[in-house]
RNA sequence: GGUCCCGUGGUAGAGUGGCUAUACAGAGCUCUGCAAAAGCUCGUACAUCGGUUCAAAUCCGGUCGGGACCUCCA
């Protein structure tokens, strides 16, 4: 099936192919490691995984799949500094090589990450790879050199700058993000830190070292310039080392759009000579918590393990976030969570009705016309492919759920339906296929059950209902059938 | 200050000018000793004022309200 995307390049929704038609290359800018992730962070990451899963399931192509950890920056440095009140002793033993402890410190929050990943369904085996930035501070290097032989960067007080005016005369500066230089914010820090640049506008490609920080020597004809890659150059650098230029699709939230990338591109248009660093760019919005940006001093601030620790199991967030489509804001509240686990149930439920009503037989029937499967496939995957409509999708799981009960499925049927279901979930990830489990009942919670059958067959109603007391006092619900009951825990 | 986005029922959230979004919550019904579960059904929703149109939640303008980016940020 044809995806269609919304590319932040040219402002619209546009039909996708891949630039090479046997795998689809996608960029996706991942975690600075200096804390565990958030929630905002998690929907970041769930669009690339929903895309990714997309173009596989939806699109029939082959993906390679790079998403970066920023392991040097301000603040992995800061953190990670002697006498930081951020280091924890599970992060090992602090020497006073800066360089080893930043490894220590950033190696412990990158294990966090892809726990946390995890638990979103976003799996490692999709990755082509997960490059840490300073395992490619060479090829930085000498990206840098090439933009500064171009003409377009300069050296001030140690630290190698790119110069944006230079640039914008012969190539275009703003093809994602329209900024607006005349009309700077009052008040607007002209330049926080120490570096001297010559425009506000232009961004730092190697800053100089700092006394007590991690830094490589870098030469620049003949000049030792210590110091270590600004934040831009890393992303560049490394996906046109792993995926080659340009690539099919770089993605990111939209706070990345200006400056982040617009600078990657402008680097890799100075350094490597490519207009496009990528055809496809595609942002999502923000989150936001009861109605407000997510932040610390604001007391909305949630971390994965935040939520794990109220009890939430992340597949119920990710769930949420479904609900939602990317590119809008989505306002996260944990009343919407505690529905999306009815939701998620309700589907999971059908589920398992199907695949015991498969059970019945091997395989497909010959010949047979599975129109239900085909329908189910249809709708579902038309919405995904139409720029990721997961809340659209979703509609249409419903509704085919609501119109067409396990029960009322042949066996074949069921099989097929089965198979669609699989697939859908190969993009969503918020069920599984398999049998339904078997609940072991407690020997002592059987006997209870059987008794209070038994009194309730005798319409003795005071001693079954003391009997369910007793079950509940011990964490089971007993749900009374015509001819027989079933038992659950009490969730 | 500049640029831009959004205001949909109790909540979240889709909506391409005329046709049921969907989910959760709630109400009623079926079933039922009571409950639970399941199934079915239901609800004066489109910020506001004006305009365009045979027709506007959907297009245009004003007003009010919220938010984003321009600065580290997912």
């Amino acid at each position: 099936m044809n995806i269609r995307l919304f590319n932040t390049l040219t402002k619209r929704i546009d039909a996708f192919s891949p630039l090479d038609p046997s795998r689809v290359r996608m960029y996706s800018c991942g975690p600075t490691v200096y804390d565990v992730a958030h929630i905002g962070n998690m929907r970041a990451f769930l669009l690339p995984d929903l895309l990714q899963r997309t173009l596989r399931v939806v699109g029939g192509f082959d993906v390679s799949w790079v998403m970066n950890i920023t392991d040097i920056d301000d603040k992995t440095i800061r953190d990670s500094a002697v006498g930081s009140e951020k280091w924890r002793p599970e992060m090992g033993t602090q020497t006073t090589d800066a360089l080893a402890n930043l490894k220590m410190l950033t190696a412990f929050y990158a294990e966090e990450f892809h726990r946390d990943l995890a638990s979103f369904n976003i799996v490692k085996k999709h990755f082509a790879a997960q490059p840490l930035a300073t395992d490619y501070i060479p090829q930085m290097q000498a990206l840098i050199n090439d933009i500064m032989s171009s003409g377009y960067a300069y050296v001030s007080e140690g630290s190698v700058y790119f110069n944006v005016s230079a640039y914008a005369k012969r190539h275009e500066y703003g093809r994602l993000f329209a900024i607006d230089k005349e009309n700077f914010r009052e008040g607007v820090r002209i330049d926080a830190d120490e570096y001297d640049r010559e425009s506000v506008s232009d961004f730092v490609l190697w800053k100089a070292r700092k006394d007590g920080e991690p830094y490589w020597d870098y030469d620049v004809n003949g000049t030792n310039l210590p110091g270590r890659p600004g934040w831009h150059i890393e992303c560049s650098a490394m996906s046109k080392e792993i995926l080659g230029l340009p690539f099919d699709i770089h993605t990111g939230g939209v706070d990345l759009r200006f400056p982040h990338h617009e600078d990657e591109l402008a680097q890799c248009t100075a350094g490597y000579h490519e207009h496009d660093q990528a055809t496809f760019w595609v942002h999502n919005e923000f989150l936001e918590v009861e109605g407000k940006k997510m932040s610390k001093s604001l007391g909305n601030f949630y971390t994965m393990r935040d939520l794990v620790a109220k009890g939430i199991d992340p597949l119920d967030v990710r769930y949420a976030m479904l609900q939602a489509h990317y590119r809008s804001v989505y306002n996260f509240t944990f009343d919407i969570v505690q529905g999306a686990t009815t939701a998620r149930k309700k589907i999971q439920d059908y589920v398992y009705d199907v695949k015991e009503r498969s059970s019945f037989v091997e395989r497909e029937a010959e010949g047979a016309d599975p129109v239900a499967a085909r329908v189910l496939r249809t709708t579902v995957f038309t919405e995904l492919a139409d720029d990721l409509h997961t809340p659209k999708a979703l509609a249409a799981l419903f509704s085919f759920m609501s119109q067409h009960s396990a029960a009322m499925l042949s066996p074949e049927e069921a099989l097929s339906v089965l198979g669609v279901l699989s697939d859908i979930n190969d993009v969503l990830a918020v069920f599984e296929i398999s049998d339904r489990p078997v609940v072991i009942i407690p020997d002592n919670v059987s006997a209870i059950a059987q008794a209070r059958w038994a009194a309730r067959t005798a319409k003795d109603w005071s001693e079954s209902d003391r009997l369910r007391a007793d079950l509940t006092a011990l964490g089971w619900t007993m749900n009374d059938g015509k001819d027989s009951f079933t038992l659950e825990p009490t969730l």
